[in-house]
DNA sequence: ATAGTAAGTGTATAAACTACACATTAGCCT
DNA sequence: AGGCTAATGTGTAGTTTATACACTTACTAT
């Protein structure tokens, strides 16, 4: 453990913590993660040895909050603020980084692998038609939770964690709107429980059940250019939603 | 940053990363917190400055893992292994340590109250009876939540949020078991959600709500010497709850 | 024996959960 | 224009859970 060497815009960073964000989005259709892509190149040819995807992280600034960290790494990958991020378990095992290509990777980028460090996990809920990606010279991509399959690092754990934390919260509170669009159909948001929880519901009894959600608001406006019956939408009302919650 | 001088049986510790436990016991009054005294001495005259209280805090070894931790911390302190512990939440302001007292206690102690520390937050719940206290040098006490008013560094703030995560907690899973000795009345347990969540609950309902629980199992047994009927001994079925627990 | 103390028990009403089937209304196609 | 397709939207009956509420029982201590 040395003095830190890493200073950017003249602020320093702390070498020992940093923090992941798990972003979720939700097209209607599946659920989704968003990652940044990882490159190691060959230290003589400079071709590249393999390329796979991180979560969005990074180290703290020394005088910096978690939360603030968090939400600056959130920022610059998608340009929003004002996202609700939710610290949900810290990673700190001294072997997080045992696989031979996380090593060499860490050290081809100057770092020493038997360095420890300690991440915070958050993870956060966006609506993906809010968000243009502000990629800032990443290669970032949205992918499907069901199809990922392995993760740079110890990320595949964090992701699997920050899921379980999200079904729980879930099942408690409703977050589900964070996911999607301001205007949404119940069906949308029956669909969201039923992809985020891996289980299905019956039609009749949710709509009983977001009936008694006062802070559910719904609208004249329908749904447009669809082949069928058109649906009618719903708004989140957020001021309804906090005084409710007081009980 | 300078490198880790502090060095105990061979084992280097991180000095960037603490633990703190919140140890909870319940008395069948009182909701408690197992405390250990910090003591400032004047440079000079070697006389006492001031005594407070901590949390069972301690930094990690470089070697070892979070929990790890949290687990040593909590045996030093009491003897026991095997107890649950939460970890809640981590705490990481770059201004956890402004308070004048507490910037003075870290200097007399050789560290620079400038360094910043993360610290992870568990809570552990202990049953009262089967604990003898270990106290190997410190000087620590189990004082009633209730009449803590402050602590050292931002400790009150932390004993805030592990009770808050404990009433959640409380709310969703039977974790009131942890916190009593192995055979109890219903009135206990009934008294110990009264006391956490801080409201009042009708006793008939109670019991009709526990006996739902099929991993409470009615012994035989019942009290002794007490001036009144004796009430039926309660046992916790961990095995019955695990298997319950799979819905 | 009696007074004090906490244990233990039942019923009626309201709210929430579960299971289940068919008519409605838009666009699309011919 | 008419019929097809596809998803929307709605009600009821049975069961489980939540809430409110008062008196008898069994032991100790005086």
């Amino acid at each position: 453990m040395e003095k830190s060497l890493i200073v950017h815009e003249g602020r320093t960073f702390n070498d020992f913590i940093s923090v992941d964000c798990v972003i979720f989005g939700f097209d209607f259709t599946q659920l989704n993660v968003l990652l940044v892509e990882r490159v190691l190149y060959d230290d003589v040819t400079g071709g590249i040895v393999f390329k796979d995807f991180t979560l969005a992280g990074h180290h703290i600034y020394q005088d910096e909050d978690l939360d603030e960290a968090a939400a600056r790494i959130l920022y610059d990958l998608t340009g929003l603020t004002n996202i609700y991020l939710e610290q949900f378990k810290v990673f700190g095992s001294p072997n997080r980084i045992t696989r031979e290509h996380d090593r060499a990777w860490l050290r081809f980028y100057g770092r020493n692998p038997d360095d420890r460090i300690i991440t915070v996990g958050y993870y956060s809920l966006v609506g993906l038609d809010r968000i243009t990606i502000q990629s800032k010279g990443w290669n970032v991509a949205w992918m499907p939770v069901s199809e990922i399959k392995d993760l740079a690092f110890d990320h595949m754990n964090i992701l699997n964690e920050a899921l379980k934390s999200l079904r729980i919260r879930l099942m408690h509170e409703p977050v589900g709107f964070e996911l999607l669009p301001p205007k949404f159909t119940l069906s949308q948001f029956q669909r969201l429980y039923e992809i985020i929880l891996g289980v299905e519901m019956d039609k009749r009894n949710f709509r009983k059940k977001v009936a008694r959600m006062k802070y559910l608001i719904p609208l004249e406006e329908r749904q447009q250019g669809v082949p069928h019956k058109p649906a009618r939408l719903y708004l989140f009302d957020r001021v309804v939603y906090e005084k409710t919650r007081e009980d």
